[in-house]
DNA sequence: ATTTCTAACTAACATTTGTTAGTAAAAATA
DNA sequence: TATTTTTACTAACAAATGTTAGTTAGAAAT
């Protein structure tokens, strides 16, 4: 018989948190709340984390660290730049349907962080937006893409994905993958030349 | 000398307010916060306004109702279904260029209408949001349109339009209109068939 | 000139907020 | 078994919240 090792009382917190911040926003979810959803008493949760604005960063960070590490990973890649593209876009897709609260509290909830951090992570997320927009602008430059101005094809991209967190729920009629299809459909068709 | 009526403080009020809003959140403004804004004390505004859940009451329905007149209008245009499509998309990123900050509100945080107008909101949001796709199911039954999903197309559509708020500073490079040349032309060159 | 209305103010209210202190039971370690 | 550490609790805190009451100076209406 092996043993589950159930998660750790930090790990919950953050999981309900991130559902809190998604829904009621981070100014709207009280520790009262998150407590009340972990089956805790508000100051117990001090245990686990050391503050509101802690488990913000917890949540931000870790989606933000994802980010990059997908872009490293697609960047070295021996595809072209396309596949480069198409495999981000489905990267992003798979991390909003897996992990979609935190994702959700990464794209909203970060205005919240405390000053220091909050530069760092606009930092980290300038970079990977920079990283994705130069992808498109070699395509164009190799001839794979239309000349679209790459920050706008970058910025539609991103929203078009941003959005899966508002509309997709998994039983209903579509699933994750021919979502994946549609939404790459619908956006390379208009970037790749033909 | 042509006497300019200055805008009555109600209105400074909701300006106000939707600039914070924007930034901080409806949770995270305060009425002093608005007040210190407006110049001055937060009891004062209740002179002008009901309550802080009226203020984006007011903000929130005043958009969706510019959203869903905009649609009744392009539905009556003697117009191929590409050109109404175009003229929506054209008339989204207007309203956000000229109404930014009530926009955003709109579109973040309208979840914190209290229960009854909330249900009214999501309603009238879904109602639009009906007649968009049925423009574009049209579009593709008229062989106008290539045979992508209406949901994702429709998603994809208004999402992208959506961050505009985010990229767009008036002053940088691209202008209004260049910006919404590149968004549809993005957009359209997937879903137009050729 | 007198009254009424408008719009600002200060003071205060009851809640709710994030967080700390102090304590006790339970679990882990020795 | 004895001791230390972990984790939960209750109680309380100071600060901030949306809002009301009461008041007052000026503008508009009579």
């Amino acid at each position: 018989m092996t043993k589950i090792a159930k998660p750790p009382k930090r790990q919950i917190i953050l999981e309900e948190a991130a559902k809190l911040f998604k829904d009621k926003g981070y100014g709207g979810t009280s520790m009262r709340d998150i407590a009340g959803q972990v089956g805790m008493e508000a100051a117990s949760m001090y245990n686990h984390i050391k503050s509101k604005d802690e488990i913000l960063d917890s949540i931000c960070f870790r989606i933000s660290d994802v980010y990059i590490a997908h872009l490293r990973e697609v960047e070295e890649l021996p595809l072209s730049f396309g596949e480069k593209v198409r495999v981000l876009i489905r990267l992003h897709i798979q991390l909003m349907v897996e992990d979609g609260p935190a994702v959700s509290v990464a794209n909203h909830d970060w205005k919240y962080l405390p000053n220091a951090r909050l530069t760092e992570f606009t930092t980290a997320r300038r970079q990977y937006e920079k990283g994705f927009a130069a992808l498109i602008a070699e395509g164009i430059a190799a001839g794979e893409f239309q000349a679209v101005n790459p920050t706008v094809a970058l910025f539609t991209i991103l929203s078009a994905v941003r959005w899966v967190e508002l509309w997709f729920q998994p039983g209903r009629s579509l699933s994750a993958q021919e979502l994946e299809d549609h939404i790459i459909t619908m956006l390379l068709k208009g970037l790749e030349q033909r």
